[in-house]
DNA sequence: GTTACGAATGATAATCGTTCTCATTTGCAT
DNA sequence: ATGCAAATGAGAACGATTATCATTCGTAAC
């Protein structure tokens, strides 16, 4: 448990519903929770928090380092722990599951694309919807 | 000059707004266009459109794939002419400008990856968001 | 432990992009 | 020319997110 080091690493007191975000983030099943995800689950433990605050809070803690933020189809943005690896990602159609994905060749090739034509990366997204091609869908919830 | 026809073969009447969508998108220095651009260059030449028909209009041209619609960082949506090439983005930074680039090794590994993990794409965005590399970007607006 | 002060919170208003509603207008087949 | 469904425009409504501001909380100094 050590998610007061964390805030106080990035300068954000240890307050309780920054405690509980992260809390969230470190024990739920979903890896990548909306702003709305994160103000339901913690209205249902109990927690008595404002959606404001949820926003903010989601919102240092990317800036801080902690969060990363991806912005889906279907206008919400949604939030993941920052485990340090970058990878891209895979929507389901079906059910709306993320899967997680790194592939060494494709990140290569992005770069030289981007250096030919003139660009430094700095940051970029692939996000791939697709049907799951199992009988039935194994995100299906 | 076929735009009727291109409307009539989507069952869209001709009518006044639609045209003008088009004809701008045909003949604008900038291929990308959100709403509100679409909107505002309308309102300069003197056509008296509503926003909410531009968007109706957008939407429509977007189902009868005469535009394609891409979702870029910073809340509002971009369309362009569907040339029928796919392509991917790469945004500048400094400028917002839009660069637009195909590499098959790149949707190769895609569908590799995909199927790897038992899915079949629909659809996929690359965005990459950089910096231009030369002195002075050539991109500044 | 109190105290004090700035930072953080929560309720609510505001904003932004987009969609909906509905009365009026238009395209077009007759 | 005429009629009627389709399309339009003004503005209301909407969902996600951000800003405002009075109240509460964390913590560092006593």
């Amino acid at each position: 448990m050590d998610q007061p080091e964390h805030l106080k690493s990035a300068g954000l007191k240890s307050t309780l519903p920054r405690l509980k975000v992260l809390d969230l983030f470190e024990n739920s099943k979903e890896r990548h929770l909306s702003a709305e995800d994160v103000y339901r689950q913690l209205l249902n433990i109990g927690e008595d928090v404002g959606l404001a605050t949820v926003y903010r809070v989601l919102t240092q803690f990317e800036q801080a380092g902690l969060l990363v933020k991806h912005h889906f189809e279907g206008g919400k943005s949604v939030f993941e722990l920052n485990k340090g690896d970058h990878h891209d990602h895979i929507v389901c159609l079906q059910c709306g599951h993320v899967e997680e994905f790194y592939d060494a060749a494709i990140e290569t090739r992005q770069e030289k694309v981007a250096a030919g034509l003139g660009f430094a990366i700095r940051d970029h997204s692939l996000h791939i919807y697709a049907d799951c091609t199992k009988k039935k869908c194994p995100h299906k919830r």
